[in-house]
DNA sequence: TGTTTTCCTTGACCTGGATCAATAAAGTGT
DNA sequence: ACACTTTATTGATCCAGGTCAAGGAAAACA
């Protein structure tokens, strides 16, 4: 099996998919690389297909008219973005963009969704990967407009802690600024709620190292009832 | 045919089923009436099926732990709700509750996921859907976390003009609590918001009915650069 | 290795919108 | 038509967090 079959077999979104169908994803699938920064599509963008991501970080995000930011996810590898065009309305929804040097496979609209028509095992794949997102966005829009900032850090900070098994200090996978975009605040704002958890010996920080020292405290800040 | 299979039938999620996927769906479907403002079901609660609308209105809605709430749709006859929980995590993502006396169709798991085994177009039905909310969901969050309270307001007023073909006046379809939660506001502040507009020349207002005087300045509104 | 650029932190200030409170208006049931 | 409950408006106050600004730390680059 060559590379880049054993890349999409291991995919998520093509579990307990068949060897001739995998080879008939090979051919349509075209491998694209981005560097940091750059643009992958624009909300509001025409589609011609959906992406995985087989290395690096992708963010899919909002800009409104002023500049101002709010990313929806980060993906990794494995992780397919994209596709919402593929069943309906035909334009990205947001906008995607690397977050660092990234590499993805693309897949082609109309092949592909030729593709899907004969396999009747593959929208159940997708179905299973778009109301995952779904319950994402929903916790997202909870998030924000139902808590404050330091009951999200918490939140976002314990899910790190959970990532990873151990109780060992762990990195932020991003940088701060795109942390406080996607928590849906300032960076200053974040600087001084991680500031403030510091100071409380909730955490100690050295960079982008985070040291959980009191996790029932993160606990308690992440669900405050005020 | 006998009502029932007409009304599921007619209803989007279906579209393009065999006479005999739709008498199986007759047979497993489970009419179910809500009075107003009761629960259909909770946040994080086990799922056994999903729903429908067929009469009345439903509010998907998030509220924290103080109380405070975030609707995320409002749904009408026709629309499913809850099938969320079939394809990931089994359990509802939100809760459901009735704006109004409301009636719905109940599509129970087990025997709903067999029939959609045995049918290939219904996940693709099903992919359109989801795809249709999931762009909604993320357009909620850009309102919320981009938008301020008077943009938002002038874009629900253009949507529901735009519902509407012509331009006389019509009626809000919930009341104003409602829509303030839905907007991500407190009733207060929308109050205050409409008053401004009225005073502005920009809508005129007397109860729940709206006219809109002046398309354009709404349009700058929802758009509004500052 | 130094230089430029990007990222982070901290301070001072300001404002959108939440909250509290009290009244008015609209619905609902008898 | 009347009492009762729910919903809407308006005023006064307060604060979380945004914005502006300026200095420091890290990365990226030549």
């Amino acid at each position: 099996m060559d590379d880049l079959k054993k890349t999409i077999s291991d995919m998520a979104i093509y579990e307990g998919l068949t060897d001739s169908d995998l080879d008939s994803l090979v051919r349509i699938a075209c491998e694209k690389a981005f560097q940091k920064g750059s643009i992958i599509f624009f909300d509001g963008e025409y589609s011609d297909g959906f992406y995985v991501v087989i290395a690096g970080r992708i963010k899919i995000t909002k800009i409104s008219a002023k500049g101002k930011e709010q990313i929806l996810y980060i993906l990794g590898a494995g992780e397919p973005f994209g596709q919402l065009a593929l069943y309906h309305g035909g334009v990205f929804p947001a906008t995607a963009q690397a977050l660092e040097k990234s590499t993805c496979l693309f897949f082609p609209k109309n092949p592909f969704l030729k593709l899907v028509s004969e396999n009747p095992a593959m929208p159940f794949n997708m179905l299973a990967f778009l109301s995952r997102r779904h319950r994402e966005l929903a916790l997202q829009i909870e998030n924000i407009a139902l808590k404050e900032v330091p009951e999200r850090l918490a939140g976002y900070l314990l899910y790190l802690l959970n990532e990873q098994k151990t109780s060992k200090p762990f990195n932020l996978p991003i940088p701060k600024e795109q942390l406080a975009y996607l928590l849906g605040a300032s960076p200053e704002t974040l600087s001084r709620a991680l500031a403030k958890m510091v100071d409380q010996q909730i955490i100690s920080m050295h960079g982008k190292s985070v040291t959980v020292l009191d996790k029932n405290g993160l606990k308690t800040m992440a669900s405050a009832n005020h």
